[in-house]
DNA sequence: AGCACGCCGACT
DNA sequence: GTCGGCGTGCTC
C-alpha cells in the first residue's frame, strides 16, 4: 500500500520550507490546488479528508497525490506553481476514512478520459454523503472483572451486575434489571461497571457461498467453473457472458460472487436500471441467504452514509447497484459483473459523460479483478473485442429446464393492415385472442409513452411543438396535457388550433402505449389488461408489485414501453406482439439497427419460459429489413457480422473511435459562431477527420441552440489529447457553452 | 461551483 | 448622488 506509506517523499517538508500537499475539491477546476501543511497536521497522508480555506469560505477536499500515475497521453497540462510563499495552509483534518488510493486513481482516470474536470468526477465519488460527520457511538455499561471491596451487594445491584455481561446502554440495563438509572450510576461510581463504547453491528450480514448453490449441469456447470477459476486466479481478466434469455446467466454468474466470497473479497453488481434491482435482490437473498448491499442515486441520506461506509471497511461484501456504484471505496475489489451490458441507460449524459459499461473495465483493471459483462445480445464493442483476442467469451446456447427459444414471425402491415384509425392488425389481434381464450398471458410492447406522438391540426397543418424544444408535443390523454419529453414542458390539450383558430381540428398522430390501450379495452372487453410504462409506474416497488400480479395470473393482456424489456421473469407469457418493430430505425443514429435488434429481442425473450412455447409476432412495413430478419431466424452472430462489416471501412465505433462536441447558447449566434470556430480550427492530422458543424437533430433543447461536431478517429489514436489541444484554441462566445462526449452514444 | 469586483439604470 | 442588475474572472 505505497500510498498510506509515511515516508512518501512528497509530503517531507521541502528543505527550508513547510510541505505542500495538493487537496482536490469538488469543484469543477482543471485540477488539485496547493496547500501547505501546518506542522500540527504533519503525517497528514494522501486520501485524508480535510478542510481548507477557498477564497473567504471553507471547502472540504481531498489530500490528492503529488504526481499523476497516469499514461502521458492522458495527463492534463500542468498547471502554473503557485509560490509556496503564497500558500494557505489546510484548515483541519477530519476524522473520515481516507479516500483509497485506488478510488483517487480512478477519479483521475475518469476525469482524463471524459476531459471532465476532477474535482467533478471527484465528487460523483464523494456525494454518498460521506462527509457527514460518524454517529458518535453508544456507551454501554459491562460489569467489571471483580466487584470492588466494599461495595454493599443489594438485590438490585446484585440483578444488573448479572445482566451486565454484554454492554448494554444504561435506558436498557435499567430496563431489563428492573432498577432506576440511580442504581446504574451509583455501580459505574463504586466501580462495579466500566464504560464500553458498543459498536454498531454491521449493517451487511455475511452472504454465504454454500447456503443454497444451485445444481448446474452440462454448460451451466462448465460456464459457471470458467468464471469461478477467473476468480480464483485473483487478476485481471475480461470475460464476455452471451447466453439467450431463459439460459440462467445470473444463477451462473452467482457462482462467480460465491467464488468472490468465500475468497473474502468484495463484488460489485452493474445493473442497468435500479428498477431490476429488487427482483435481483430476492434471487441473491435465496441464493447466499442474506441481502447484498444497495446502492442508487436515490438511497436515503443515512442508508447512504452507512453503506459508503461498509463498502468502505469491507463489511459489505456484494453491492448490487446503478452505475454511480462504480465510484464506491471498495478497498478488496475482487470482481465486477456487468449484467445488460450492451444497455446504452449505462451511459450517463448529464453532468460527467462515462459509459459505465467501459469505465468498470477500467476499475477492474486497477484492482486486478476480473469483470464479467454479461448480455443476451452482447454489444458490438464487446463482440469486436472478443473477435482481436481482447475478452474471452462463454457462451450459453441452451435455455433452462425444456423451454423452447420462441418462434418469431413479421406480420406485413402492408398485406395485412389495420383497420383504418387502428394499429393492431387482425392477424395479431387474432393471435391475442387465441392465447387469451387458451388462459395463457400476451403482451404488447411499443417503446413510446404517452396516447399519441403528434397533434396535427386538420385544417391548416399546424404540429403542435414544444416552444423549448425542437419536438413535437406528446399527448397524454389521462392527464389531459401535451408535453415534451425532452424539457418536461406541458400544456392543457387546447380546445382550437392555436394556429388557425378552428375548433376541434387537433388530430392525434400515431399510437402510444395509452393509444393502444384504448384499442385494446375495445377489442379484448374481457381481457385484464394492465399497462407498464415508465410514467404509470412510479419506482421500483410498483414496478414490482406489477410483475408480481402478472405472475399470478391476475392479468391477460400486458401492454408496456421500455421497461416490459427488462429481465422479468413472466411464467404464463406465450404470446408477445411488437406493436412498431421499425421504430428504432430512423433518425440515421449509428447503432439503431443493433439496438433495435437488442430491444426486441430482449423483448421477445418475455415469452414462453415454462413448458408453454412463445410466439413474438412483429408488425413491419419492411419485413425484409436485416434487423427483422435477424428477429425471425435468431441469427445475431450473422447480423452483427454484418454490423461490423458496415462499420470497419470507415473506422467507425467499434474500430474507430468518437468524441461528440456540442455548442449550445440561447442566442443563435453564439452558438452558430463558437460552432463555426470549432469547424475552422478543426484538428488535421492522419487518421482524424472531423464532421460537422452541424445543427444538431435536436436543434433547440431546453431554450438552447445546439450544434454538432464529430470527430473520428482511428482505433490506435487517442482523442484525449487532440481534443484537449483543439478545445483549447477556440474560446467560447459569451453565453455559449462547449460539452464534449467521448464515445457518444446518443447522437441527439 | 460560489463569490467577489465591476461598470451602467431606477430609486430612498 | 447610491442601490443593484448580473457579466467576467479567480479561487492554491
Amino acid at each position: 500500500m505505497p500510498d498510506r506509506n509515511p515516508i512518501q517523499t512528497d509530503l517531507l517538508p521541502p528543505p527550508g520550507g513547510s510541505a505542500r500537499v495538493r487537496v482536490m475539491l469538488t469543484l469543477p477546476f482543471a485540477g488539485p490546488l496547493d496547500y501547505t501543511l501546518p506542522p500540527r497536521l504533519a503525517g497528514a497522508m494522501p486520501g485524508d479528508i480535510v478542510t481548507v480555506p477557498l477564497g473567504r469560505r471553507t471547502e472540504t477536499g481531498v489530500i490528492w497525490d503529488a504526481t499523476s500515475r497516469l499514461p502521458p497521453e492522458f495527463t492534463p497540462p500542468p498547471q502554473k506553481d503557485v509560490p509556496t510563499s503564497r500558500l494557505k495552509p489546510v484548515a483541519a483534518r477530519l476524522d473520515l476514512p481516507p479516500l483509497p488510493a485506488q478510488l483517487r486513481r480512478f477519479v483521475d482516470w475518469v476525469a482524463a478520459y471524459t476531459l471532465s474536470p476532477p474535482g467533478m468526477v471527484l465528487a460523483m465519488a464523494l456525494r454518498a454523503n460521506a462527509l457527514a460527520p460518524l454517529p458518535r457511538p453508544a456507551t454501554g455499561w459491562i460489569a467489571a472483572p471483580t466487584v470492588p471491596s466494599g461495595l454493599r451487594l443489594t438485590p438490585a445491584r446484585q440483578k444488573v451486575l448479572e445482566l451486565a455481561t454484554t454492554a448494554l446502554p444504561t435506558a436498557e440495563l435499567a430496563r431489563r434489571a428492573g432498577v432506576g438509572a440511580a442504581v446504574i450510576r451509583g455501580l459505574a461510581q463504586a466501580g462495579a461497571l466500566t464504560a464500553v463504547e458498543i459498536l454498531p453491528p454491521p449493517p451487511f450480514a455475511l452472504p454465504d457461498p454454500a447456503h443454497c448453490p444451485p445444481q448446474l449441469e452440462g454448460e451451466q456447470a462448465e460456464v459457471a467453473a470458467q468464471l469461478r477459476a477467473r476468480v480464483d486466479e485473483n487478476g485481471f481478466s475480461i470475460t464476455l457472458l452471451e447466453g439467450v434469455t431463459g439460459s440462467g446467466k445470473t444463477e451462473i454468474y452467482m457462482e462467480a460472487i460465491a467464488a468472490c466470497v468465500a475468497a473474502g473479497r468484495q463484488a460489485l453488481v452493474l445493473l442497468p436500471e435500479i428498477a431490476l434491482s429488487a427482483q435481483w435482490t430476492g434471487r441473491f437473498a435465496r441464493r447466499f441467504g442474506a441481502e447484498p448491499a444497495l446502492w442508487h442515486s436515490d438511497l436515503g441520506a443515512r442508508l447512504r452514509r452507512v453503506t459508503w461506509r461498509a463498502v468502505a471497511d469491507g463489511t459489505a461484501r456484494v453491492v448490487v447497484g446503478a452505475r454511480s456504484a462504480l465510484f464506491l471505496p471498495f478497498d478488496q475489489l475482487g470482481l465486477i459483473i456487468v449484467d445488460e451490458e450492451h444497455e446504452t441507460a449505462f451511459k450517463q449524459e448529464d453532468g460527467v459523460t462515462y459509459h459505465a459499461r467501459d469505465m468498470a473495465v477500467v476499475r477492474a483493471r486497477m484492482s486486478q479483478a476480473p469483470i464479467v459483462l454479461v448480455s443476451a445480445t452482447p454489444s458490438l464493442e464487446s463482440l469486436a473485442n472478443v473477435g482481436a483476442g481482447r475478452y474471452r467469451h462463454l457462451k450459453l446456447n441452451a435455455r433452462h429446464g425444456n423451454a423452447s427459444m420462441p418462434d418469431v414471425e413479421t406480420l406485413d402491415m402492408r398485406a395485412d393492415p389495420p383497420e383504418r384509425g387502428l394499429f393492431l392488425s387482425p392477424m395479431l389481434t387474432g393471435a391475442i385472442n387465441d392465447a387469451i381464450g387458451r388462459g395463457e398471458q400476451a403482451m404488447l410492447f411499443l417503446n413510446r409513452r404517452g396516447y399519441a406522438p403528434l397533434t396535427l391540426c386538420r385544417t391548416c397543418g399546424h404540429r403542435m411543438q414544444c416552444p423549448n424544444c425542437t419536438a413535437w408535443l406528446v399527448e397524454h390523454r389521462a392527464r389531459h396535457i401535451l408535453t415534451c419529453h425532452h424539457c418536461g414542458y406541458d400544456e392543457p390539450i387546447p380546445q382550437t388550433c392555436p394556429k388557425c383558430a378552428d375548433a376541434d381540428s387537433l388530430t392525434p398522430i400515431g399510437p402510444g402505449v395509452e393509444r393502444i390501450t384504448e384499442e385494446a379495452r375495445a377489442t379484448f372487453p374481457d381481457a385484464r389488461i394492465l399497462v407498464m410504462a415508465s410514467d404509470t409506474l412510479n419506482g421500483p416497488a410498483a414496478t414490482a408489485a406489477a410483475v408480481e400480479r402478472i405472475a399470478r395470473r391476475e392479468i391477460d393482456l400486458v401492454i408496456g414501453t421500455q421497461i416490459v424489456a427488462k429481465g422479468w421473469h413472466f411464467p404464463h407469457l406465450t404470446l408477445v406482439g411488437i406493436v412498431d418493430a421499425d421504430l428504432g430505425l430512423g433518425g440515421g443514429d449509428l447503432r439503431a439497427s443493433e439496438r433495435t435488434v437488442q430491444l426486441l429481442h430482449q423483448v421477445a425473450g418475455r415469452a414462453g419460459r415454462a413448458e408453454a412455447p412463445g410466439r413474438v409476432l412483429l408488425q413491419s412495413y419492411v419485413p425484409d429489413h436485416p434487423v427483422m430478419q435477424a428477429l425471425v431466424s435468431g441469427d445475431f452472430a450473422s447480423f452483427m457480422q454484418q454490423e461490423a462489416e458496415q462499420r470497419r471501412p470507415g473506422f467507425w465505433p467499434p474500430y474507430g473511435r468518437l468524441a461528440a462536441v456540442i455548442v449550445s447558447a440561447e442566442a443563435p449566434d453564439a452558438a452558430d459562431l463558437t460552432a463555426r470556430a470549432l469547424g475552422q480550427n478543426a484538428p488535421r492530422l492522419d487518421g482524424v477527420q472531423v464532421l460537422g458543424p452541424a445543427p444538431a437533430p435536436l436543434a433547440i433543447l431546453r431554450g438552447r441552440h445546439r450544434f454538432r461536431l464529430l470527430l473520428r478517429a482511428r482505433r490506435n489514436i487517442a482523442v484525449q489529447p487532440i481534443m484537449r489541444e483543439w478545445l483549447s484554441r477556440v474560446k467560447p462566445e459569451r453565453g455559449a457553452r462547449i460539452d464534449v462526449d467521448i464515445d457518444p452514444v446518443s447522437f441527439l
